[in-house]
DNA sequence: TGAATGATGCGCT
DNA sequence: GCGCATCATTCAT
């Protein structure tokens, strides 16, 4: 069976169903020096104005506007003054949230990606969100993407995941009693914990 | 092998 | 000014 691009009613839905079943999917962005593609195995939750981790929990700002809008965009943001951080946006107009990439094994193009990094093996090379987004070459220039386009989107492979747990978010202060991290547990790609 | 820390820039109060 | 959905390095045990 052939990949199949995932379509703006995915992501269109509650957004904790979206985050387990996105884990095994593939994300492929088209560069133009080539495809670049990997398996995602670490997300995490961002749900609404009550979720106090939550960019969108004191409301709308210039920021945070991509979670406001429809599902099936892409949310990039700046953090730490040195790296990008990339969300998928969920549920619909309105209601702000999204899923952070944490972790991912990579598929195609993982020589441009180890240059990009600066590193000499791939172990790890996609196992953090800064880590991934350095990798791929995601920045603000790839913020507010449609992701039922051609650039930037995620596939499905048929690729089953038998082992997902859930687990508290990492990194943040707030909302650490709720277990919107899903990752794929048989994978060595999942960040390590701090 | 675990804890502390520095790097570094921008959005928001 | 402060704090941040991070990470690599340094230092202590």
């Amino acid at each position: 069976m052939s990949a199949k691009k995932l379509k703006r009613s995915f992501y269109n839905r509650p957004t904790l169903d979206v985050a387990a079943e996105i884990i095994g999917k593939f994300i492929v962005f088209n560069t133009p020096s080539g495809k670049l593609s990997a398996r995602i195995v670490e997300v995490e939750a961002y749900i609404g104005q009550d979720d106090p981790a939550c960019h969108a929990s004191r409301g709308l700002t210039k920021r945070n506007r991509p979670m406001f809008g429809p599902a099936g965009f892409t949310y990039v943001y700046f953090i730490y003054g040195m790296y990008h951080c990339l969300n998928f946006v969920t549920e619909p107009k309105d209601s702000p949230a999204a899923i952070l990439l944490r972790a991912a094994e990579p598929v195609e193009g993982c020589d441009r990606m180890l240059q990009a990094a600066g590193k000499p093996s791939s172990t790890g090379l996609l196992s953090g969100p800064g880590k991934f987004c350095r990798a791929f070459g995601f920045t603000t220039e790839q913020n507010e993407l449609d992701l039922t386009g051609d650039l930037i989107y995620i596939e499905n492979r048929n690729v089953e995941v038998s082992n997902i747990q859930r687990s508290q978010r990492v990194g943040i202060r707030e909302g650490r009693d709720l277990l919107w991290r899903f990752y794929d547990a048989d994978s060595t790609a999942v960040s390590k914990p701090r």
